[in-house]
DNA sequence: CACATTGTGTGACGGCTGTCACACGGAGTC
DNA sequence: GACTCCGTGTGACAGCCGTCACACAATGTG
């Protein structure tokens, strides 16, 4: 399973970690002005993200709503290792200090994300 | 100018950066092994590559030799940026922490990295 | 009900990427 | 000189990505 979501994917799955599940519109209203691209765009994304299992849709209510299906921590985790074992070549477990920074994450997933990265090698 | 080369590029690029510039066959040899393709391809990434600047193939000798055009720092800084600054939303400079645990890096390219970092946002 | 707005299905298209294959000319070998 | 191998120019093709547009159904409004 590929869990590598593409920088416009990732934006969307961003808004929806921070907000929760909504319709695409709301979710399209949030993210265009960062992604300054049209209502179309959105939903076509929308639309591959789910057949790569990303996020899922539900037709149950009436203007369908978008979910998250892959947690942020679990994604983070896989997106810092591929990057950290590919591009800075680095084996062992990751510095947590790398993640400290961020303005993502709260203590508790920071947490979490500590014990991803050290056991995911 | 981008600079962001993608993954079959940056194994190329840290054979030339390890080893210095090469005929194409070489290159291919030390390669192919990771990429585990064809010669072709490496062909043609080189040109691709050409083509953005990110090395240069010099015809005056027999057979042609290929080299980087980007240095190592600099090529890892934007990457590393890129990354932190996109995925996990790090405004100031990055802690150099993150690449002391790098195979990649010699204690002085830490430090031009470090200089680097600082000074790009 | 007629019209305007919103939601949804679907198609399209050019660019980049990964990955070759083909063909031809030069160089070394017998 | 004929054959073979290597280097090089070039073309190809499918898949993913960024980015819409079009058409039609559903829904709200006067």
């Amino acid at each position: 399973m590929k869990i590598t979501p593409n920088p416009p994917e990732l934006v969307l799955l961003k808004a929806l970690w921070a907000r929760g599940a909504m319709p695409v519109r709301s979710l399209h209203d949030i993210c265009a002005p960062e992604l300054n691209w049209s209502f179309s765009s959105t939903r076509k994304t929308i639309e591959r993200m789910t057949d790569k299992g990303f996020v899922s849709v539900s037709t149950t209510s009436k203007p369908a709503s978008v979910s998250a299906r892959i947690s942020k921590t679990t994604t983070l985790a896989h997106m810092a290792r591929e990057f950290f074992g590919r591009v800075l070549e680095v084996d062992g477990p990751l510095p947590a200090s790398a993640f400290t920074c961020s303005t993502l994450l709260s203590d508790e997933e920071l947490d979490e994300l500590e014990g991803l990265l050290g056991g995911l090698y």
